[in-house]
DNA sequence: ATCGTAACCGCAATCGTTTGCGACAATGTG
DNA sequence: CACATTGTCGCAAACGATTGCGGTTACGAT
């Protein structure tokens, strides 16, 4: 009375037949008796049979799993891209394996490997902020196994990418503050060697120059970390000078609410005094006060259409390799209270 | 030339030992000359040989991964956990297999089945509010297979459990209530079958018996679904009454945010008029205005205990049953703007 | 010359499943 | 009656790694 571990061995021993007759009957080739079937199909049932996933592995050199590899689950939007992930890997049967960096070079190496030797069927990957050599993906690459970079893509040749319009985003944004009258706008940046931080600031910068405002360096502000006392701190000690903006672009939500909390702390009101914009629409955004406008990207999205093309890659036959993609989808932009006076 | 599928088979073909040769050479066994053992070191680096992760877990009926189901991924609490989760399987080696229910329970079983047919070590368990019925976890800890339920525990004979003290978090969030002067405190409750929901009831009823404050049945009202508008349309419903309460203690912080926003759409004011105190300190709470006073659990924790306990279930030799547990981590109450006067 | 004894290594089974090929019987055909 | 055909089924190899057991050398001892 075995449960859930009957292989095809006990069926055949218990039915005196082979294994190959068993394994026959039960995907109803041709050959097998319909007698025969009937009496391997209702055993199997007894006993409710299933397939050992990990010997059907091994034989078809196949997992039905893909890895993922992210900088961090305790983020809104990368959970966001999770589920979409998770979700579309259900519909097509496969398995979700989570392997979080940290934001560590070392962890994402590692987990790389523990890929390649779990016969993971393919990778979906965000790199982490330490990420600055690829040569852990690009062996990867070369040798045509399914990747797909999200969100934070590489550029490596021949490699699947989709990421979100950032540049667009920020250019939508920034564009917004000023159309709402604001005339010297602080950009909070992300760290420099992550696209999706270059792009936002370049689409910061282009809305500038599209309306001939000045782009002046020390309103381009580093927050590397994106956590909110960073800019708490920043915006306490700028905005108290004479001469301050009168709006904040964020790279992220969390660094546009940390701003927002050090321009209260002045006295200072939003959006009357200071408008805000912030990335990413995190959860929490439409709830401050008050509540923010940001860019939201479409995480869910992600989640699935990176997962439909690795699955696509990963069904397809053959050996050629894969065609390089880039796919970007575009933004919204929220507009909330912290910036419409 | 081959990069990271180089087998044993083409190490020993290389070098015209035997397979089994090669595999005692690479672990340093006895019996083997260090000559050998030298050139098919040297063969395995060159080529970059990692064990075939498959072949070993069928051999070993053991594959070093964890299941983890779970409601959802895009919930503060649960992606803390999480992390939690996959920080000390890392750290043991392990990998993570992620099924997201999304609170339904035909997803939930055959997550369930997922894991039987892949030879997963063990299953790491917080189930959904549809589960009422747990013949499906039942099967799996009859087979003395390691399970362990976490934050949403079930009433199972022999299961190891670990949870927060819903019940202490309760209680002390609505005795700070009362200690603040409110007299009539309203309870956004969860959905009735969880048990979570009713220790916290527990708690808050407990606190006003405590103070000698009536239990008024018309005081709970349930929230199944936890999401804003939810708790926004009850509040701007109840507080526009004559006969308001004049504090909110909630099932969880997202019901408590959209209270506050349905107290604040009548013109009253928080802490002032109406205080509030949610469940969860999910990560917006501290950036709403007020800020929100919560009752902080610890997810990391959870899912590190949680995962520490499987793994020595895992790791536990011999067929002796599982001796069933069940630990109770302690919330924090974090007090904030929201519910001080 | 014979035997014992290490040292070193290979054979083959095993995990559970799939699949090409061949075996055997029953049946039909000439 | 001889032969071909059809219907059923089993054998064995394969996937990659492990491991008990047995085999082959070379060496020294008797």
């Amino acid at each position: 009375m075995k449960i859930g571990q009957a292989t095809i061995k006990d069926i055949a021993k218990a039915l005196n037949v082979s294994s190959s007759t068993v394994s026959r009957a039960l995907k109803d080739y041709p050959g097998i008796s319909d007698e025969t079937k009937r009496k391997v199909k209702e055993l199997a049932d007894k006993w409710n049979y299933r397939p050992n996933a990990v010997a059907l592995s091994l034989r078809k050199s196949k997992s039905f799993t893909i890895g993922v590899i992210i900088p961090e689950v305790v983020h809104f939007f990368f959970s966001t891209v999770i589920s979409g992930i998770e979700e579309v890997a259900f519909m097509h049967g496969y398995n979700v394996i989570l392997c979080q960096t940290n934001e560590k070079l070392k962890r994402e190496i590692s987990s790389v490997e523990t890929i390649i030797s779990n016969q993971i069927d393919g990778l979906l990957v965000s790199f982490s902020k330490e990420t600055t050599n690829f040569d852990h993906f690009k062996r990867l690459i070369e040798q045509h196994y399914p990747v797909v970079f999200f969100d934070r893509i590489p550029n490596l040749e021949n490699s699947v990418n989709i990421t979100v319009n950032d540049y667009q985003g920020a250019f939508d944004a920034t564009k917004h503050l000023i159309s709402q009258g604001y005339k010297d706008i602080l950009h909070l940046a992300g760290p420099r060697n992550l696209d999706i931080s270059k792009n936002r600031m370049n689409g910061y910068m282009d809305a500038l120059k599209e309306a001939e405002m000045p782009v002046k360096p020390h309103r381009i502000i580093e927050c590397p970390e994106g956590v909110q006392e960073e800019s708490f701190k920043i915006c306490a000690k700028v905005f108290k000078e004479q001469d301050r903006p009168d709006a904040i672009f964020a790279n992220n939500d969390m660094a546009a609410a940390g701003a927002m909390r050090g321009v209260k702390s002045l006295g200072l009101k939003i959006p009357e005094d200071v408008g805000v914009v912030g990335f990413s629409n995190w959860q929490f955004s439409s709830m401050v006060d008050p509540p923010l406008s940001t860019v939201s990207q479409p995480g869910f999205k992600i989640g699935e259409r990176a997962t439909q093309l690795l699955i696509e890659m990963i069904e397809q036959k053959g050996d050629e390799p894969f065609t390089p993609k880039l796919e970007i989808l575009e933004t919204e932009l929220l507009i909330r209270g912290s910036s419409v006076r």
